[in-house]
DNA sequence: GTCCATTCATGATAGCCATCATGTAAACCA
DNA sequence: TGGTTTACATGATGGCTATCATGAATGGAC
């Protein structure tokens, strides 16, 4: 059975997103194309007529996330700005929160599959590479605005060490979630330390 | 063949080794038994004489891996400070490397294998668990030796500040491995933002 | 020195999974 | 509206891998 043009392209979306969440929830390796696509509601044949392997999906899939999350972090930290509060701080805290470390599904590709992307063969590193700068040049953006004559090598240097300290802490959280006190203590933690890397004050609530 | 029992610890030891190393270069579910006993000499037949599964092979992996690089830091700390010089910071200074961003056989299984081992059942969670409060109690110690009074839960939130910078920072130089310069940077401005934690200078070359 | 338990090697077994092959029905085009 | 193309479903196929079964040969206890 055949389907009209604007339905394939929702399935190929639906096949994208499914693949995303459950990537990032399960890792890469562990996630079966039938899931995906049963996750998309078709059957594992309608696989390849989207894309060429899974791999192909995998770098796909983790452009866009990263991509969309740094859609996301220009979104939010535009918002903070109009409603008077600190983006970076707006960011940070959007961040390192709970529901973050208990839904990767909905997370941070980079936090969720950072070591298994880097491991992989150009292709995929090359998507990671690709995100890691999206989400960097959103943050030396707003670096950027807050400190203006700041030097280019301090300005990336600050970025990355913000982005450094959140996926850390995510990372950190999430490998310590049986202590849930040390695991909310790593949160809290990385945030100040992330405030301090950004020159705003180490708490605010 | 029947070894001697001598023999028979070495090859248990050596089939723990080499899985410690292969799992953190490639990632558990990417190692077959097999490459982890040939490289430890053996065939996947011996395999099942030493461990019950994988799973209980990774288990232990992660919690040997895991203790051994907290009895290396207190060594390094301790060295550090019969040298007189500051035990944090030799900490910081031998974790953000080029040699361990590019050698993660050799390196720390939080950063190589966090997120992968978080993501599964409690036998291998625990043990990194386990493992993260060993190397958070490292960095505990020397906060508390550097700065006396000070409360539990800022030495608590400190350490695990200094360790989400520091696995944070070693994930995110992988991550852009492909850029060298914007991951030099990053193990600079991690290295900085761990310094800050621990209230030392941003910079001693 | 003999016998038995044990350790390892070789060789199944069985399940999972990426990918391909085929058929069908509907969409698109003239 | 009829023919062709296309997207999907069903159903192989082949490779990989965890685990088990068997056998040989040696260490260790008496």
């Amino acid at each position: 059975m055949r389907v009209d043009r604007p339905t394939v392209a929702c399935h190929r979306a639906a096949i994208l997103q499914a693949a995303g969440r459950l990537f990032r929830r399960r890792g890469i390796a562990a996630v079966p194309v039938a899931d995906i696509t049963r996750e998309a509601g078709l059957t594992h044949g309608a696989f390849y007529g989207h894309f060429a392997s899974k791999d192909a999906l995998a770098a796909e899939s983790c452009r866009t996330s990263l991509e969309d999350a740094a859609a996301r972090w220009a979104a939010r930290a535009g918002q903070a700005r109009s409603l008077g509060r600190e983006p970076i701080a707006a960011l940070i805290d959007g961040y390192l929160t709970e529901r973050h470390r208990d839904a990767p599904e909905e997370g941070c590709a980079l936090a969720a599959l950072g070591p298994e992307i880097a491991r992989a063969g150009p292709p995929l590193s090359d998507a990671l590479g690709t995100g890691v700068a999206a989400l960097a040049a959103v943050l030396e953006q707003e670096i950027a605005r807050r400190t203006p004559g700041i030097a280019e090598t301090d300005r990336v240097r600050t970025a990355l060490a913000i982005l450094a300290a959140l996926t850390g802490g995510i990372v950190l959280a999430r490998a310590c979630r049986a202590d849930p006190e040390r695991s909310r203590a790593t949160l809290a933690g990385a945030a100040s330390l992330a405030r301090q890397a950004a020159g705003l004050t180490p708490e605010p609530p």
